[in-house]
DNA sequence: AAGTGGTCTAGACCACCAT
DNA sequence: TGGTGGTCTAGACCACTTA
């Protein structure tokens, strides 16, 4: 990479939406790793040879989109999947009482499979593409309150085995960021009511057809790309989704 | 209104946030209105006597909340809660092709009434203070979706009536918009699933305790004050709930 | 004290829209 | 053509963090 780097002369929109585009692909090529910070504003604008408000118009969006978080005084930091800040906030269950506590998550099943057409158009993959199958509960204050199953495509996640899921320390995302460079900046889910099927229902301490949310997620990374697909059931007897809109 | 108008001197934080400030006051005070132009930047920067760089990040704020709209070479608007634009995005409801349509709303009931504790901690007023209670059946090309039972209190929408809920020719926030100058810039909601209440069921077409999505919406204006409490019966058959997360 | 991000200025020019 | 928002610059100074 070049440091003194001129962009722009290009002339296809706004300068600081090449230089945005830039700084992804340097997070994409992993140049600043999660939890790292990237090189100082002043710094920055000279690479790109843009001044350091255009410069700054380029971090604005991406601050705003949770990839980088800026601390005054200390740097600008590339956002991480810690269970204590962040993209954390993909996670919507609190209890009755409003209060967000930090789940407990126990593996119960990882396999090896083909894509179904459902997830395959998810997904973005051909139909029967290489999959695994991930089977997670998720208990909070000792009480199992949801069943995740996740579909990730094998292409992007090479090695993956039950063991490197089972003594992760952090999050699925920040395993997917940690150990293979991938982060997922966007979601789209799909919620609805519907009878708990058997095999959640009998995870969840459930009967047959109790009424549970289901809720179908699809994880994008920074092109759009989809990285994961999720269905997870979630018992909401004492616990609710919150979502809150601008 | 003073035309030239200093502020920031006081030195309680940013300048742009005083502005800010003064820009939401004029809209509650409505100085403009919904639908209208709001004056030009070099305008706006010349009456609160700063540069053009601080309207705009005034500005910025509030278009990323969706209370002001830019249009380039036009002006900067007042949002609307039209049905085909902007601040209608806190309708969630598509159909399972994922394509959203406008649904049709009939009014089922008006009645005035006493807030219960649970409406009063929402709404932050007093138990058993005046409220109306509104039902509404949602539909979606032809067939019942949801039932949406309203509270307002009837100390921000004085004189009220089912007439004018049932003439009106916008949306629920519309009609807060244009009659009460009362703009919804922010709703929070709670989501389960649940067994369906009876009389929901019956306006659904559905037998009691079939899952239904119970949607639980708190909607504030400018300052996070609760204007309107909502309950939300959806039947998720063939419907879901769509939310994008960044 | 040195380095970082945060605010603010006073311009310039461009792209778009109405007339 | 004139007015609007959109981009971009090259600085200045402030607030905060770390050493």
């Amino acid at each position: 990479m070049n440091e003194a780097f001129s962009i722009g002369s290009t002339a296809t929109g706004p300068l600081y939406k090449a230089v945005q585009h830039e700084i992804v692909k340097s997070l994409m090529q992993g140049e600043w790793k999660p939890g790292e910070a990237i090189p100082s504003e002043v710094r920055l604008a000279k690479r790109y040879q843009v001044s350091i408000g255009t410069l700054r118009k380029a971090i604005d969006d991406m601050v705003t989109a949770n990839i980088l978080i800026r601390h005054q005084g200390r740097g600008t930091f590339v956002a991480t999947h810690n269970h204590t800040r962040q993209l954390y906030h993909f996670f919507h269950i609190v209890g009755t009482d409003g209060i967000k506590r930090y789940p407990d998550i126990e593996l119960k099943s990882f396999i090896r499979g083909r894509a179904s057409t459902h997830v395959s158009r998810s997904l973005m993959v051909s139909r029967n593409a290489e999959i695994f199958r991930i089977v997670n509960v998720v208990t909070l204050s000792g009480a199992p309150i949801a069943v995740d199953e996740i579909t990730l495509p094998r292409g992007l996640f090479p090695g993956l085995t039950r063991g490197i899921v089972q003594q992760r320390d952090t999050t699925m995302y920040g395993l997917y960021q940690t150990r293979y460079a991938i982060n997922v900046v966007h979601t789209q889910e799909r919620l609805r009511a519907r009878g708990a099927p058997v095999r959640s229902a009998a995870l969840l301490g459930l009967s047959e057809h109790d009424p549970i949310l289901e809720i179908e997620r699809t994880a994008c990374t920074y092109n759009e790309q989809p990285v994961e697909f999720r269905v997870s059931h979630v018992n909401t007897r004492n616990h609710d989704y919150l979502n809150d809109l601008m």
